[in-house]
DNA sequence: ATGGCTCGCGGAGCGAGA
């Protein structure tokens, strides 16, 4: 199964990108962050004309989550779940879905803004509820895959210029423990499971032509519970979208699973 | 150099992103 992960910035703005690289990718599961638009705004109809149901959790401006899946895998309606259980939530990050009996979850991590702020000490809040959820969530489904925008880049060689980002948002002592964290639940950082690329990122700015520099980070992830990693056989970031017009600040995560 | 782009919102700039 192929598995991807997309923060797209902005579904309205981008549907026209996530219909051509799924056509290009030609991915089973596509997870998406950052819709930024109401459920009722969500295009269904025309991703479904393209072969892919979906199932989301938008709102207005900010945020929303969603996934895509390629007909013919099976999905059992019953296994959705929208946001952490039992974690109150006004800001939708999180939907889960069981495909082919695995458990896929699609996560948009805060962004923290900076060390200190509310919002950072909402990211760590959120992390613990996501920490404590995923540890059950592993206990029902032995096979289970969670992909994001982590906004974390976990090590020093996941940032362009380690130095100048150092103990900042993002790459901060507490954001790494918490992503330490999840991996010491049994999940495994599927990209770190072969040979890549030195400096590969995910996310580049906008601005100070940062993609063109390579200036990233690697801030989008896909982990797998152990049963799925076993059966892992690739991993990799596609650059191609953010070289399109019009580009997401983040490019694709993909994996390929049994 | 703390800005630089690009979103949504609303119909001008501002908050937010990472």
């Amino acid at each position: 199964m192929k598995l991807a992960t997309w923060n797209v910035n902005s579904l309205k703005v981008r549907q026209q990108h996530v219909i051509d690289w799924l056509e290009l990718s030609q991915a089973d599961v596509l997870c998406l962050q950052e819709l930024k638009l109401p459920d009722e705004k969500f295009p269904r109809a025309e991703l479904e004309e393209k072969g892919y149901r979906s199932w989301f959790a938008g709102q207005k401006t900010y945020n929303g989550v969603g996934i895509l899946v390629r007909n013919g895998l099976q999905v059992d309606e019953a296994t959705i779940v929208r946001n952490i259980p039992g974690f109150e939530d006004s800001q939708q990050r999180v939907i889960a879905a069981t495909i082919n009996g695995i458990r896929v979850i699609s996560a948009y991590f805060p962004n923290g803004q900076a060390p200190g702020t509310d919002k950072f000490a909402y990211k760590l809040r959120w992390l613990d509820a996501m920490h404590d959820w995923i540890a059950s969530e592993l206990a029902q489904h032995p096979k289970l895959a969670l992909l994001g925008d982590y906004n974390i880049a976990p090590e020093d060689r996941d940032v362009h210029d380690p130095n100048a980002w150092e103990g900042q948002n993002l790459v901060s002592p507490e954001e790494r423990a918490s992503f330490a964290r999840l991996i010491e639940l049994g999940l495994v950082d599927s990209f770190r499971l072969f040979d890549q690329p030195e400096k590969t990122f995910t996310w580049w700015d906008y601005r100070m032509l940062a993609f063109r520099r390579n200036a990233g980070l690697r801030i989008d992830h896909i982990l797998l519970s152990k049963p799925l990693a076993e059966s892992c056989t690739h991993c990799d970031v596609d650059k191609t979208p953010r070289k399109w017009d019009q580009p997401s600040d983040h490019a694709p995560v993909v994996a390929l699973t049994e």
